[in-house]
DNA sequence: GGCTGTGAAAAAGTTCACAGCT
DNA sequence: AGCTGTGAACTTTTTCACAGCC
């Protein structure tokens, strides 16, 4: 039943949560896929495919209940439990972090916030307290199934990953611009701010290529 | 000739680019496409094929040139040349965008730094002085083809946006954890910071699901 | 021998077309 | 009539297998 979702659909999962969280703003009870597609910037069809992965929640001729579809889909996704991470790097990047809303809101709870800068230790962040990356080790006995999310320095990055899958974590979000060596078993995830912005750099050439092409025809 | 680069492989152009960095880094001046591969976590035919929508550029029974493949990947990028950035929103986020040496290093130069708040103007961030957002329209226009780059809250996004579209840019990043609309014509990409966290969240609970199921079965 | 480059096959993902329910 | 749910067709992406060159 819900065993092979595909990879495609689980990534954009988050996606109709955002959208499904802006109709109960509204006090919006019911939605088609239409105008849940609009929202997220999807096809309606794909939308559908993607939500009969997870089982037949609409209603035809209807649409779907938006607070019913909202927890079908976080059930799916395991975002009806909180989650416990833990933020090691509390540079910008892990400031920044720390205090994102979009974390608590979906049920991740930050556990604790760790660096290896004496000046940094003991100070507040986020509402909580900086420890010192020597608690590394105790942090994550004391809370089981943790996720780590690396937002250190790229020189750092690999020996704080290894130290972090030796406290017996197995999913891991990196900030890190740069691709970490882990066992197959520990769950590796990488956001790098730079390719998004990279990947428009390139149709923005294509976009003025095609421009002065245009203009060399005439 | 190279019209057609699959979008998938342009998303990865970056990744290889970054594992050459390394490599030229550590003095190394030929390499394989398997050691490319394995620094980059793909597969070793992928990249291959990746490179051979490109162009022609390593050599048989022997390997690519570090420094050249470099280059081309960065030419069939857009990335010989300087882009102009222009970072909308100034708060933990965008002070962390501000300051993060991927986007200098890969040719990316931030023109200015806008904030609607008050106490933010002229506070000197990543080296600049903060503007007011009033200068929006001035800023892209003494910059043209600049890429706009969105660290704004939720609820300001989709106005910024309007006003980033109304000054003619046609490249936009957003970092707001929402859907933006935009005409056809504009390049919008977006980075959710929670997305990734949120597909972990999924994993994990899918491992945490089976050894339970698997304690059962016992 | 070793490694690249690439058609062909396989897999994954998307879109279509329409049956099925309210 | 209206909207969901889904097999089937289609498209894109990945993997395979091996020819081609140094």
């Amino acid at each position: 039943m819900s065993k092979g979702i595909p990879i495609a659909t689980i990534a954009r999962l988050p996606v109709y949560l955002h959208g499904l969280r802006l109709l109960t703003d509204r006090g919006v009870s019911v939605v088609s896929s239409e105008e849940l597609a609009n929202l997220t910037a999807v096809r309606s069809t794909k939308l559908r495919k993607d939500l009969s992965y997870l089982g037949s929640y609409g209603v035809r001729g209807v649409g779907y209940d938006v607070s019913y579809l909202t927890h079908q889909i976080s059930r799916a996704m395991g975002l009806t439990q909180n989650w416990a991470v833990v933020l090691i790097g509390i540079g910008n990047l892990g400031q920044a972090l720390a205090g994102y809303g979009g974390f608590s809101s979906r049920g991740f709870q930050i556990k604790a916030l760790l660096d290896a800068d004496p000046k940094k230790i003991g100070s507040i962040v986020g509402g909580q307290s900086v420890l010192h990356i020597d608690q590394l080790e105790r942090v994550f006995s004391e809370n089981a199934n943790s996720i780590a999310v690396l937002a250190v320095p790229e020189s750092a990055a690999q020996g704080i990953c290894d130290r972090v899958v030796g406290a017996g974590v197995t999913s891991i979000l990196n900030f890190a611009p740069m691709v970490l060596q882990v066992p197959s078993s520990v769950e590796l995830r990488k956001v790098d701010l730079s390719i998004e912005l990279q990947i428009l750099a390139f149709y923005e050439q294509r976009k003025l290529a095609n421009s002065s092409a245009l203009l060399n025809s005439v």
